[in-house]
DNA sequence: ACTCACATATGACCTACAGTCATATTTGTG
DNA sequence: CACAAATATGACTGTAGGTCATATGTGAGT
């Protein structure tokens, strides 16, 4: 079990929380500083590069910091990546919040759209994302609790759409939820076999329209 | 370009064709043998403690050869699973003869268990896949032509389904084949997240169930 | 049977990079 | 101003991918 070296234990990601930002002294605030440059070196050099092709040293040097200080801040070089999942939470609550007060459908549509918001910048991003996934098992598991409690989350949308009769009666929530994180990691990977990489938007759109269209089908047809 | 060093050039897989078996010398024999133990060594190794935990020379010593050899045989230990690009395209074709002998639906199911069939033996063997698949330029760019070829394949299969009137007239071809492969490689990367494992068969039929509701789901309840 | 040219096998060697650690520096506190 | 604790740093280590000069085996020609 790798662990982080620095005392300072930060729950949550950087100093974005401007409530906070009063209350921290200066060595508080240059820590967070310096774990925000560090993490925005590594993306923006993971994104033009790839994460293999991406050294420590590289990432340090773009953050003008020594190499050792990287490891203060990150255990290990997957662990950056790591981080994309502690935002992922936020986004499964607020298609809730959405489903709730309009309807499910657009709800979903907005979150299909998204979940790959931090990585649709370029295919480098995702071949990143889907490598430090399928590589460290560290990581995986923390970023496997992500996706299992979104999908609690996506199923409670479903089960909304379901009691406000949106989708036919036949449909399990739980099953649909699966499909729709499925369907997604799908969408992300063939996205990037594309050359030259087309538009996301419509990519994504069209993506949905699929999974939308399976989701609403009546049984009769299938089988 | 990483290239191969030795001057033989295998154009098709291992010592399978019994007809080759027989034109073939000893030398030539010995070769082909010799590659097929390593390629078998690497598959069992990456099985079981997947791709980045194997070395090459774990590889040579169950192979019992020396470790420049392998070099001999592979470029790079990513070109190993490139391997596994060579035979899917005959699943393919496969699948468009039996869509053009009996109806789609049976031949696409066929095919949606088929495609995974050499890594479905675990989850490393996934996992191991799909990040050589990502982090490879050489080998991505293999695998990628055979997916486009197989789309291709997949397209007509979809067409002959239309023709026969077995799917609605609404659907696109094209569109299909993209949302097909979207699916099985959806399918994959969510089963290797399921601890335990559940049973692939059943796995594979669920997500083939709900691709086919799409299919076949009447344009009027979209959108 | 002998030898010559060439394909193949091999492990010592080189290089790159992730991760460690002893030491230096900065910062808050009394 | 002094002291302790947090943080920064780069020299160092270990490991693993990939190279290459050399050795060995193999088939062909005589």
């Amino acid at each position: 079990m790798t662990t982080f070296r620095r005392k300072s234990d930060w729950g949550s990601l950087f100093t974005t929380s401007t409530l906070v930002n009063g209350i921290m002294g200066r060595r508080e605030r240059r820590t967070c500083e310096t774990r925000e440059r560090i993490f925005r070196a590594a993306m923006n050099l993971f994104r033009d590069r790839g994460f293999q092709k991406t050294t420590v040293e590289n990432i340090t040097e773009a953050a003008d910091v020594g190499k050792g200080t990287f490891f203060n801040y990150f255990p290990t070089k997957e662990h950056v990546l790591g981080v994309l999942g502690e935002i992922q939470l936020d986004k499964y609550d607020h298609a809730l919040r959405m489903a709730q007060a309009g309807e499910a459908r657009s709800a979903l549509l907005w979150l299909y759209h998204a979940l790959p918001s931090e990585v649709a910048s370029s295919p480098e991003m995702v071949r990143s994302l889907v490598t430090v996934f399928m590589t460290s098992k560290e990581v995986r598991t923390f970023l496997t609790t992500g996706l299992q409690r979104g999908r609690g989350k996506l199923g409670d949308v479903f089960q909304t759409a379901l009691q406000r009769a949106e989708i036919p009666a036949h449909q399990k929530p739980a099953a649909l939820a699966f499909r729709f994180q499925q369907s997604v990691f799908g969408a992300m990977v063939l996205w990037t076999l594309q050359t030259p990489a087309p538009p996301m938007e419509k990519w994504l759109d069209n993506g949905f329209d699929f999974f939308w269209a399976a989701v609403t089908a009546r049984p009769e047809a299938t089988k």
